[in-house]
Parts: C-alpha cells; structure tokens; sequence
DNA sequence: TATTGACTTAGACAAAGTCCAAGATAGGAT
DNA sequence: ATCCTATCTTGGACTTTGTCTAAGTCAATA
C-alpha cells in the first residue's frame, strides 16, 4: 500500500476501493493533475467510480494535509501529492507545464512585520511564469 | 478619463460607454473584484451592460497588461487595477480578506540557475496566507 | 456474520466562463 | 456633417468545474 493510503488509514479513514484508486493515480504519476484528469485515470482501474467520490476524495486528502491545492491558471485546481516536500512551482506560460522547484530563503522571511496588517501568516505560495525550452 | 483609459486608448483601442464603466468600477473602488462583481456594479451606472462585455474587457485589460488576474482560492479570478507597482497579496484563510504586500527583495533572485530547467522566468507570484486580526 | 455509520453513486444543480450570430456604434474617410 | 465599416456589444446557448442530495452499498468492528 502507498505511504499516502498508510497515513490516511491511521488518521480513521476507511480504505475503500475508491480511495486506494485516487490515491494510486496520484503516488502513480509525479504531475499535477485536475480533479477530471485524476477522474479519468481512476476510471480506467475502476469502471465505476464517480466523479463525486474523485472530488471527495481529493478534497479530504488537502484537508488532512496530504496532497496540495495548486491554482495554477484560474481553472481547475490541480492536484499535488508532494506535500511533504517543501516546494513551489514553475508555471509555462506557453504549454502550461508545471515543474516543482525549490527557491533558495524563506519567502514568509521577506515579508516585513509592517507588511503583515496583524495578520499571522501561515504560509507563502511562489508560482514563478516563464517559457520552458519547448515554447521558447 | 482616467489613467486606464487613457494607456488603452493609446494602444488602439475605441472608447465605448461600456469600457469607460469598467473602468471606472476597476479604479474607483480598491478591492480585488470578481467578473461578476464588476458586472453588478456596472449594471449601476449602465443597465444594459452585458456580462460578456464585463469578461471580455477584463481579458483584454489583462492581456494588455494594464489589469492583473489573481486566482486567490480556486473559485473565480479576481482583477486587480495595480498592474504598475509591483506587489504580492497577502490572503485571510479566514474570510478571504486580500491586502496588497511589498515584500523585501526580488522572488526571482530566489531561484537558483540549476533550478530552471532552461525556464526563461518572465515573473513571480507570492501568495500569503494567514488569518487577519478578526479571524484570528 | 450481523450491524451500522461512513462511503459511493447517478444525476440534478450551481457557478464561472466562453462562444456565436445578429445588431449597434466609434472614429476615420468623404 | 454624414457615411462606412471594422470593431464592439448583446442575449442566450453552451461548456467546464465543482457541489449537493437521496438512496443504496460496504468496511470494520463486535
């Protein structure tokens, strides 16, 4: 079994056909799906499964901290196993290719203590643009 | 007319009543509007304003550079009039308050040549997340 | 293996955005 | 000043993305 489908099952999760599904085409390929593209894929394993349960599924997997939300272009949302990785993402502007990078410092560092309007700031998203090798 | 109006005029564009309006709603208020709430507020002033007008103007305002998207929460883009000084947005996970930041030093310095991948980085986004002093 | 609350399903619904063909109009040409 | 025409706008249909609901199913415990 996965290590994401361990730690969800001892967080209480029930470990359904269906989960072990969405997670296996996550753990599977290292990109950034859509919720319809993770659809897609589960359904070639599982005929029957349901567009709800891939949104379910996905939704308590960021909940419980487990996988990423990632707005790259206003669309859907993708979908981002490596969240125990510190990361951020390097978006193409021409084919809209994802990339995981890892920025040198902190970006929450860089935000000055008169900058934060009393907020308690948890966390910091960096999407770098740019044209990859391809669309140059 | 208003500085907007007056950069896209001076780039070909015709000045018809229901860009002026746009317009005119992006700058006079300075909030991160959706589409659709810039529509309700240029129903206001001009009733028969349609929301394809609203969405294209917004499209073309962006392209232009002279307006930026900002995808906050996966739901719909919000349009921000402050294209020309550069700035990051610091978000409310609370209550979905946006505030304009200026954080220290330059994100793009902060990715490192062999974290590129032959990328040529055009820009970067910082998105802070944090609860605000009502939230809290 | 019986029970039960959690999970899944299909399909309707909602929100956000795009596309199209027909009509209107800004701004240059006359 | 008026005409012309490419550009712009409109309403509505359509698409994409995501949520909700009620009824049925099933994993895990006893």
């Amino acid at each position: 079994m996965s290590d994401l489908l361990e730690r969800l099952r001892g967080r209480g999760w029930r470990l359904t056909s269906q989960r072990r599904v969405v997670a296996e085409v996550l753990d599977g390929e290292h990109v950034h799906l859509t919720a319809d593209e993770v659809h897609a894929r589960a359904v070639d394993r599982l005929p029957e499964i349901s567009r709800a349960t891939v949104y379910n599924t996905l939704g308590e997997m960021v909940t419980l901290g487990e996988v990423l939300e990632v707005s790259t272009d206003g669309r859907a949302k993708r979908y981002d196993p490596n969240a125990h990785h510190a990361h951020q993402h390097l978006i193409c502007s021409g084919c809209g290719a994802i990339r995981d990078v890892h920025p040198q410092g902190d970006p929450i560092a860089a935000l000055p203590a008169n900058e934060r309007f009393g907020f308690v700031i948890s966390g910091a998203e960096v999407t770098y643009r740019g044209l990859c090798p391809n669309c140059r």
